[in-house]
RNA sequence: GGAGAUGUAUCGAAGUGGUCAUAACGAGAACGACUCGAAAUCGUUUUGCCUUCACGGGCACAUGGGUUCGAAUCCCAUCAUCUCCGCCA
């Protein structure tokens, strides 16, 4: 969500944004939110004179009743009752317009970084650098759902019959193996200085409205029946809503945090063949990282942030680069993003295991996350999350780059610790 | 899940239909005075939002509704906290 007084003294900027971001049905937006905004300011004036009346002839009801003069007070009663309709009227009027006002506001998307490349769809995203040589061994890579069978390492079939399509049950060394990535991970962020965190795994609906867009709740969300309650698609949700409504004293920040949590996505929508297995499921862990700093500092941090994952893969063996989303991909509430994307070399191709976005104010101001500067004034802070490891899609890319051809898989050294001291997996016989 | 109580400034807390919510009273904090310095004492300051060029005006007593000329106060719903009981890894 932008600043409305930005947008009212920027329209064009706001409508150029819009432009760059492909999204040329929203630009009528524009004028009609600062035609509602005008009406809803004059609005608001009149009713607040009306209101100020009010008051004023209310207390001297007050004190003519005290003194007994009961006509009197009947008299002015009547006087208030005459503006009461007016009032009613506009206060209706106020709540209308502001909704309103609310409404296309939170379908506005964030002004972008001028660093973002402008593109209409994914096939305009940018590669920024590589990291790690993306190898093709000569022995041939099966179908990660094919590795970790050779392990007993999952069972789809029942997953399916107790949950359905898009759960899985992990086995063995393979579940091992998920847990370890997580407990690596988090440790690995502890000693980037982040501090652990274990958050609601679901959150209320004012929350899932303050960090995301109508129409990513609407396609990622699971509601609990009868209840105001939402399944997190992702510990950002309940961390960055941990901070609903506060006011930091600017020393304090950054806060810097890494999470874990259950995710749960509704993923709506017909996915490819390349996307069966434990690559898009609706139930998944991951562990997270969140950062909450001045404004100034976000682009410092949006850039240690995505080198974070970049370290980690590279410290399991996995060669990995990041990629830009090009304006016509980037979420509306994200200021800049890119995907961190592990080598696949039996597809020979990168493909998505982490997300790093700078949301900018946008998340501070629907939830009115604040910092009170050194003289007082204050001011929405920036908000930044990114992936460090979601395992199942990690585990696909550690598999088949850590794959021999024996069909065993090396443990990396970093690794190893929580693996039982392990240096490879080696198949079932049985 | 059942019963009861509570929700007001940084904290404790008074106010139970008007004429003290820039919120009594107490504490804490900041600044100043006194002091060689400190303690004590005295004085001043100590929420946020909307609107207006400004003066000003409005809103907020957990949240949302309702009653009323007028609500912190009365009514309803929701949320949270505490105590007791039940259930439970």
């Amino acid at each position: 969500m932008i600043d409305l007084k930005f947008l009212r003294e920027n329209p064009e900027a706001v409508k150029q944004n819009m432009k760059n971001k492909f999204q040329e049905h929203k630009l009528s937006m524009v004028d009609e939110v600062i035609e509602l905004d005008a009406k809803a300011r004059r609005t608001q004036q009149e009713a607040d004179e009306l209101r100020a009346s009010r008051k004023k002839l209310s207390k001297q009801i007050g004190v003519l009743m005290g003194q007994g003069k009961k006509e009197e007070a009947e008299e002015i009663k009547a006087q208030v009752n005459a503006g009461a309709q007016r009032l009613a009227e506009l206060e209706a009027l106020e709540r209308e317009l502001s909704e309103k006002v609310t409404n296309i506001m939170m379908a506005i998307p964030n002004m972008i970084d001028p660093s973002v490349p402008i593109g209409p769809d994914d096939s305009c995203n940018v590669e920024i650098e590589k990291f790690g040589e993306p190898t093709v061994p000569d022995y041939e890579i099966p179908y990660h759902t094919d590795i970790m069978e050779k392990f007993n390492g999952i069972d789809l079939e029942s997953a399916a019959k107790v949950a359905g399509n898009g759960f899985y049950y992990l086995m063995g060394d393979i579940a091992r193996l998920h847990s370890a990535m997580t407990t690596y991970a988090r440790d690995f962020m502890i000693d980037r200085g982040f501090t652990y965190c274990i958050p609601p795994f679901m959150i209320r609906s004012n929350v899932v409205t303050g960090v995301m867009s109508f129409e990513e709740m609407d396609a990622m969300m699971y509601k609990i029946e009868g209840e105001d309650l939402y399944l997190i698609g992702t510990s950002e949700h309940s961390m960055i809503g941990k901070f609903i409504d506060t006011i930091h004293s600017e020393e304090k920040l950054p806060y810097t945090l890494t999470s874990y949590s259950p995710c749960f996505r509704k993923e709506k929508g017909a996915h490819g063949i390349e996307e069966r297995g434990v690559y898009r499921i609706h139930q998944f862990e991951k562990q997270e990282m969140i950062v909450v700093c001045k404004p100034e500092e976000s682009k410092v941090w949006y850039d240690k942030l995505w080198q974070n994952t970049v370290d980690l893969f590279r410290s399991l063996d996995v060669p990995v680069r990041t990629l830009e989303c090009c304006s016509g991909d980037l979420a509306d509430l994200k200021v800049k993003s890119c995907d961190v994307e592990a080598w696949s070399p039996r597809q020979k191709k990168y493909f998505e295991v982490g997300s790093c976005s700078n949301l900018g104010d946008a998340q501070a101001r629907r939830l009115k996350i604040r910092v009170r500067g050194q003289d007082g004034s204050k001011y929405y802070a920036h908000t930044l999350n990114n992936t460090v490891v979601a395992p199942p899609r990690m585990l696909i890319a550690f598999l088949e780059n850590n794959l021999n051809e024996d069909g065993s898989v090396n443990i990396p050294t970093a690794l190893r610790p929580y693996m039982g001291g392990k240096e490879r997996l080696v198949p079932s016989t049985n």
